[in-house]
DNA sequence: ACCTGAACACCGTTCAAGT
DNA sequence: ACCTGAACACCGTTCAAGT
């Protein structure tokens, strides 16, 4: 009869699922997922392996268990003050999601695995329920609400993992000139393109330097809302 | 002087590239991307690690290989007859990376893997060229061209690997009565979730019963088209 | 030039044993 | 109940050596 807990546990339990997780989330930020090893993990947490297995199952669950909690945390942010409008409250979830990548570049790739392998999951669950609650209002009639949602969820996911940053090579120092060092290569390597094969990349090299990731995506989920107003 | 090449090498050449990135395929294909080992390699092709690694370079480079054959070939489609309009084109496209995603479910990650850390690779080059030579008959201006061609990309590459399937556990044999005892699965979850929190959900558990992801797919390219058009 | 295959350093995971 | 850490099977990659 277990009226009472048993109140002094054996001993103290010195490691917490919870503890597991986040030192999980900080290898993965500072070192990619190459860099979250079982004794990684066991140096950090000064334990055995034994010890993270009794607590997670397997690296995949660490993985997905991570992912829920960013996830989940960029989700929270409250659904803005009372009278704002679908698209406002869209938004704000695309940017919460761009954000969360942007912070934590091995989320990209494990965003989509998680939304493709668990879809009753909090995590795709959780994106659907909140972009999918919008479409109504959007003007979107109710046999349309899940190509609508979907619409926007793939999109959203499509442009936020590519805008996600180089793994693994987190070796370079200066993350900054790493990335105006890239682009020039990158911008150099279009020009020598031959124009008659590839008349866009070079009508648009220009705009590529100049552009701002999250101006433009901004500009697609303005450009997905406009074409879902039409659907019927 | 070598005004003619060695004509015969030491011994017959019994290796190619090509045969490596071909059986890199099969296995992925087959098993995923866990499939993909040296050893696995060096089994089907009867040779030693070492003869691999004179071809390849690493197992990274493999993997993007294989990604940017697989999809140039997808490419390769012919550009329709004459008079096709540019969402004709689009569409082609578009249906052209679906159908090699479905076909290779390891694509799904590797593509977007390259199209972030190469964007000067063919891959990238060559699926944006593709698309962007048609936004400007879609009507869309020139100092929009990138930010068009950027949404569609991301779009159909979001679409795209979303309806990916599970890599991995291949292990199932009927591939199609998994597919319906997952969407089962899925469904009775959908319903046991709390109508007050997840009202979207419920109401749409049916349409994703019925939905089927290549159409939804075309819906959600018309909705991106259609809003296009009014990109000023 | 092309290939062999042993060797190396490093994985994830298990499990008998301890407290 | 919770943790330890040796052991196992398996990785990718290298490299001296062969032809």
């Amino acid at each position: 009869m277990p009226t009472r807990a048993r109140r002094t546990q054996r001993r103290n339990q010195v490691l917490s699922r919870e503890q597991i997780i986040d030192t999980a989330i900080d290898l993965l930020d500072t070192g990619g997922e190459g860099a979250l090893t079982v004794r990684a993990m066991t140096d950090r947490l000064a334990t055995g392996s034994g010890a993270i297995y009794y607590h997670v199952g397997n690296r995949d669950e660490l993985l997905d268990t991570a992912t829920e909690t960013v996830i989940t945390a960029a989700l929270a942010t409250k659904p803005a003050r009372a009278a704002a409008s679908p698209e406002d409250e869209i938004r704000a979830v695309a940017l919460a999601l761009f954000d969360a990548i942007a912070a934590h570049q091995w989320l990209a790739t494990r965003l989509t695995l998680q939304i493709i392998r668990n879809p009753v999951g909090p995590v795709t669950v959780g994106i659907f329920e909140r972009l999918g609650q919008q479409v109504g209002a959007l003007g979107v009639p109710q046999p349309r609400w899940f190509d609508a949602a979907s619409t926007l969820v793939h999109y959203i996911l499509g442009a936020v993992s590519q805008n996600a940053r180089v793994e693994g090579d987190t070796s370079g120092i200066d993350p900054d000139a790493d990335r105006e060092e890239f682009f020039d290569a990158a911008s150099a390597a279009w020009q020598a393109l031959d124009p008659e094969d590839y008349p866009f990349m070079h009508a648009i090299v220009g705009q590529i330097r100049e552009h701002d990731d999250r101006e433009q995506f901004l500009t697609g989920i303005a450009v997905v809302l406009d074409g879902l107003t039409n659907l019927r």
